[in-house]
Formats: C-alpha cells, structure tokens, sequence
RNA sequence: GGUUCCGUGGCCGAGUGGCUAGGCUGAGCUCUGCAAAAGCUCCUACAGCGGUUCGAAUCCGCUCGGAACCUCCA
C-alpha cells in the first residue's frame, strides 16, 4: 500500500471554496503549475512565502510516494504596466530604465530568484519554462481562439471575447474568483485609450508593439508581444496535459490572472483545465499586505542581514522559513519581530531535539512492549502524516514535531529510558521526525561558516573548563563559560560531567 | 459600490459541533557548584448580540472592527 493511499490527501480547491479529497488524474502521478515569479525586479519576502508553500506541496506530495511533475514558469515579457492600450511590459520598461537590454534584466532577476530559493531551501521545480520561449504556442492557440470566434483582431492587436465566450459556456467566467460579467461591468474602473476593445472586460491575448517597444517578436497580426495570461494557459497545458492535477500561485493572481487562464484553456480545449487550484494567502506587515508600493516590503537579504528600517535583527533563512510554517498557507501571515523572536528561540528547540534524535542509539531487543510511552510515540507518528494530508497543516505538523521533541528530549536527560519503546518503534520516531522535519518541511540545519576549526577550538576551551570544574576552579570555568558566552557560543553542561556547546 | 475572507489567552498562531493545539513571553518548582539546557506546574481564550442544537470558537442572522480582490501584484 502507497503512503498516499493510507493517508489520503484533502486540499481547499479555489473552485469550491471547499475542502476535497484530492484524487489525481493518473493513480500516483501529480501534475503541478504554479504561477512563477516576473523577472523586473528583487523578489520580496512576499513572494517567497508562495513559491515556499508550493514547495512544501511538491515536498509532501513526493514523499507520499507520488511522482510529481512539478512546473514553475519565469515570466519574462508580456506582463503589462496598465491595460491601457500603449501599455508598456514591465520588462521593457525596467530594461529601459536601467538601460540594458531586457535579456539582461531578466537574466539578473532570475537569478537573484534563484539564490533567494537556494537560501530557503527551495527545490527547483521539475521544468522552469520561460514565457519567452514559447511565443510560437502562444502565437498558435491565439489563431485557435479566433477560428473558435472567441477572440478578434484589431489594428495588430488580438483580445479574447468575454461576452462570446460566456455564451458558448453557459456562463463560466467568474467560476473561480465568483464574479458575475455584469457585475465586472459595472465595477471595472474606466481606463483610457480602451476603444480598440470591444468590451472592456475583454483581455489581451496579443498585444502589437509600438515602434518604440522593445520586446517583439513577428506575428500573423504584425511584431507584437503576448499578453500576460495566455503564457501559463500555454506552459501548464504544454507539459502536463490539456487537464491536470494542481494549478498554484499567491490570492492576487485569482482574478483576472486565473480567471483568464481558465476561459483561455476551455474556450481553446472545451473542457476546465484544472482539478484543483490552489491559492496562498498574503504576509502582511500591520495588517497590510507586503508590496512595493505601500513601502512596507523588504528583500530576503535584507532580513537575513536585519538592515531593513522594520527590523530590529537578521533572522535565518531557515527560521524564516520556519516562522512560515507556523502559519497555514490559506491565512494571512502577519510579519512582526516579535514573531520572528519567537520563531527562533522554537527553531532551535526543535534543531536541539534534531540533533539528540541523531545522536541516540537504541540499545537493542525488539519486543513491542505496548507501553504508554510506545502508544504515545506511534500515535504522535501516525499525527504527522495525518495532519499534512489534512490540506497540508504545516503549523498542526509543526505542533506534533514539539511534542515529539519533548519526548526526545526525555531520553536525552534520563526522564525515560529507551528500554521502555521497541527498536522499531524508536527508529521509526526517528525517521519520521527527521523525515517531517527535513524532507517534508525542508527546515534543516543552519551551518555556520568555518565549521571544523571552530568546532575544534571550542573543544579544547571545553577540554580546559572541564579540568577547572574538576578542580573545583568555579572562577575560571566560569570566566570560560561567560567569555565565550558573550561571543555567542553557549556552553551546556550535562550529566557525568559531558559538555556540549550552540552557537547562538 | 460589488466579490471573497478574517476577528482566538500578554504576543504569534492551529482549530473540520462535544475531547489539552503548539510556539514565544511571564511566575514557581526539579535538576545543577552556579548557570544554560531539559522536565513539571500555573496564567485556559474564542469581537458583540441574537438564533439552531442535548451541546458552538466551530452552523445561521445581525452589529461593530479589519483585510484582500475588483488596476500591475506572490
């Protein structure tokens, strides 16, 4: 029996507002698109936060035992300023700015996006495609929805057809983010130079380039750009089927973005491209979505290094990350240093625990004794797979781990004895703990720069505390342990004598 | 104005009608040469007002307060 079939998967589906049991296509395969990042700029802590949640999707949907495709793209043209017909890209307009090719601002985001997912131990998804990179789809399925009489040209310009489309499907625009065409009527802002369209809510599908454009590729309507949304409805159907499992991205991107990508994929396909969407909600800063314009984001560097004007420290990439998993990714998260505070000293509770459960080896016989204690461990087990497939609780999964340590720690100090549980079920906390912490949720270690030198300077300070204490030389086994505290290493004295040391 | 959502103890945050979430902080105890770490105990909450129910933080209604989306946005 596969792991994903004993411990059944619910997800929140956008679509139904609901929670669903999550059933795939293909029995033990999952196909996953997730709205990536446009390469314009730095991305910000908010946008981490999403790509992290999908990561930790993938992560657990793999180590269920399915085999996941999962698809991220990087957007790198086509993602208009304004509606507004001379509507400039925002990486034109960046790479006009910074006066350098727009290959060249896209290269530089892009990798600055990876490093930020390297620092929070981020995987790569399994295909990285660029909007870029597919013109030629994206050029095709625009002729499709032209012959389909869902989409017209104008003056080398090509929209999709709201109207036209709501008729042929009984009215399925607004099916995810639950608005109703009448009601974007009357709602939608008036922008100018609109008149090319026929209906305002209409949206690009092509957009013709202006002489001064930069980004342009040839087309049947003359050189031009794609429009935003038809570059996901191209990439997900590409590489994971006109119908697939899970569509990803953060709650701004429902409407229009998905919304769009939707009545694209049915009205070229005839049938709803996605079994389930998936949405993350925002990190907030006093209540107030984090974003460029309000002035309240700052960059994950800056929140390593604590340089940023909101923050009293630098955190850890990794307590960072763990401050996330606190929280469920269909909730707001509010940013605060408070929290941050409180997020490390649990991170390093839960790294301690790590380390002792490493380090602990059983001492043999295999009998299940069914004791309390062995009772207890199985269920807190069993508890973690229970609580990720439960639409994937990273903060129930979080509160087990606690609780698990605690029990570890136990050992550590001679509360419990391992006698008391079988080797089987030892080394199964073992391998669950470590499993949950460092597969499933990715929190791992936190290395420090010169390891094995430092490491073994602390040894020899530890060597001379240790005869000073036998000593009964309390004033220099102290004066060691304070120096050497106020450099940020803290010394811990155990039982018969032991000494181990954390950096703090 | 429309759409969606939220309001939980000092703070952060899970909570799928009945069973201790958890973390951080604070107080006390145990252990310790003293610390640190660890363990134990305590501070036990669901914005307000009605309703449904044997029973509601959880369902329904209203009021108050807050957020996101409706325009680029993770």
């Amino acid at each position: 029996m596969k792991l994903y079939e004993k411990y059944p998967l619910t997800v929140t589906n956008s679509l139904s507002g609901k929670k669903e049991k999550f059933e795939s296509i293909n029995p033990g395969f999952v196909g996953m698109y997730v709205c990536g990042p446009t390469v314009y700029n730095y991305v910000h802590l908010g946008n981490a936060r999403t790509f992290l949640t999908f990561d930790t999707i993938s992560r657990y949907l793999r180590f269920l035992g399915y085999r996941v495709r999962y698809v991220r793209n990087i957007t790198d043209v086509g993602h208009l300023e304004s509606d507004a017909d001379e509507g400039e890209d925002k990486i034109g307009k960046k790479a006009r700015l910074e006066q350098l090719e727009p290959m060249e601002i896209v290269k530089r985001y892009t990798e600055d996006f990876h490093t930020v997912m390297r620092e929070f131990n981020i995987l790569p998804p399994s295909i990285e495609p660029t909007a870029t990179g597919h013109i030629v789809e994206q050029v095709r399925i625009t002729q499709e929805l032209i012959a389909k009489g869902l989409a017209y040209e104008v003056n080398g310009s090509v929209y999709f057809d709201v109207k036209q489309y709501n008729q042929l499907t009984h009215n399925a625009y607004g099916i995810l983010s639950g608005r109703n065409i009448e009601e974007l009527m009357e709602s939608g802002r008036e922008l100018d130079a609109q008149n090319e369209k026929r209906d305002k809510r209409d949206f690009a599908l092509w957009k013709k380039a202006s002489p001064a454009h930069i980004m342009r590729w040839p087309s049947p309507w003359g050189d031009g750009f794609p429009g935003w949304h038809i570059e996901c409805t191209v990439m997900s159907t590409k590489y994971l089927g006109e119908v697939f499992d899970i569509h990803g991205g953060g709650m701004d991107l429902k409407f229009p973005h998905h919304e769009c990508e939707i009545a694209q994929a049915q009205g070229a396909n005839d049938k709803p491209p996605v079994r389930y969407w998936i949405h993350s909600n925002m990190l907030t800063v006093n209540g107030q979505k984090m974003s460029k314009s309000l002035g309240n984001s700052f960059l994950p560097s800056e929140l390593f290094a604590g340089t940023h004007q909101l923050l009293e420290r630098g955190y850890s990439p990794m307590t960072v990350r763990f401050f996330m998993l606190q929280s469920h990714y269909s909730s707001t998260l509010d940013f605060s240093n408070e929290a941050l505070n409180a997020a490390d000293k649990g991170f390093k509770k839960l790294n301690a625990a790590r380390e002792i459960v490493q380090q602990l080896t059983h001492p043999g016989g295999g009998t299940s004794t069914h004791t309390d204690l062995e009772k207890q461990l199985s269920a807190l087990c069993e508890q973690c797979y229970q609580t990720m497939s439960d639409d994937f609780n990273t903060a129930k999964t979080l509160a087990v781990l606690f609780e698990m340590a605690s029990r570890i720690n136990d050992f550590k100090s001679g509360n419990a004895s391992l006698s008391l549980v079988s080797a089987e079920v030892f080394s199964r906390l073992q391998a669950t703990y470590l499993g949950f912490m460092q597969e499933v949720l990715g929190l791992l270690p936190e290395t420090s720069g010169n390891h094995a030198l430092l490491d073994g300077t602390i040894r020899v300070l530890m060597e001379l505390r240790k005869r000073a204490r036998t000593e009964k030389n309390f004033a220099l086994s102290d004066r060691i342990r304070d120096e050497l505290k106020a450099i940020g290493v803290q010394l811990k004295d155990g039982k018969d004598g032991e000494m181990t040391y954390s950096l703090e």
